[in-house]
DNA sequence: TCTAAATATAGACCGTGTCTAAATTGAGCT
DNA sequence: AGCTCAATTTAGACACGGTCTATATTTAGA
């Protein structure tokens, strides 16, 4: 058993998952391809070899693992909501120009930061989004922006 | 001509939008309103009295104004995009519990923040989406969390 | 093996937002 | 004022992302 499949399974036992088929293969993908995809593309994904998973059992199994903490919704403007497996924490950055996401590696806000517009609020966890041009439409001049 | 309809004016004007009835009648909206209101609502309030503007419209005029920067769009991690005529810059809290979005007056990052993480990125704003509980669910210790 | 609860499935359905083609309106010109 | 062209508005069809329903299957545990 590879470690990978050891390291999931445990995953499923400490959330009281139970570890189906499908569900293995959502999180497998996700854990494998550390992009931020969307529930489509995992459909794809999933679809292209066995088992199979419809799409509500996709959308299903993505709501069960971000409920226990093994993947998290990652905000995006435009529509499509996307996954990410990568669970150390992150900010993230946003193109304003070709719409990529990328991961920001984390650093803490000053302890103090905010403690007075935050109120009495409980806050236990926060992120920061980004935004601007990625380096690659930077480098381009067009106004429309690079295309991947 | 009150204060309110000479600013929104002078805003279209500095845009170099048409001061439409149907455009004003949804920035007034927004300016009068200072929620995250989504574009149903807008709709909605907008065919309560004349003008009226066809759902197109308000898609329209909303992208319209956020190209001017006279309205912004706001992350919300449920489906509806929500529109926001708070033009001073704020961060954002998110209720884990009841889903409430609610503005936190803004601060500064430290100038240095982020510096090595952003790489080679062109970074023209940024925002802070915090999570927890509010106030209201901070206090009613129900697992379902408050209710409004 | 048997049972109850969890999960998977196909496909209908719904909300949000975009597109299209035609009608209307606004701004500048004469 | 009348003319002209581009910007805007409109209704409704359409596309997409996501949810729901009713049924079938699988899993855990006795």
């Amino acid at each position: 058993m590879s470690k990978l499949s050891s390291e999931l399974d445990q995953a499923f036992r400490a959330a009281a998952l139970r570890p189906t088929a499908q569900r293995y293969a959502v999180l497998e993908f996700l854990a494998e391809h550390r992009v931020h995809a969307t529930a489509e593309e995992i459909f794809d994904a999933v679809n292209r070899n066995d088992p199979r998973a419809s799409r509500a059992t996709v959308y299903n199994n993505l709501r069960a693992l971000a409920k226990a903490g093994l993947v998290r919704e990652v905000m995006s403007e435009g529509k499509a909501a996307r996954f990410d497996a990568n669970l150390r924490r992150h900010h993230h950055f946003i193109c304003e120009r070709c719409s990529a996401v990328e991961d920001i590696s984390w650093f803490d806000l000053p302890p103090s930061a905010g403690r007075a517009a935050l109120g009495g609020r409980n806050v236990t966890n926060y992120e920061i989004v980004f935004r601007g041009s990625c380096v690659r439409c930077r480098d381009s001049k067009s106004k429309q922006g690079a295309k991947s």
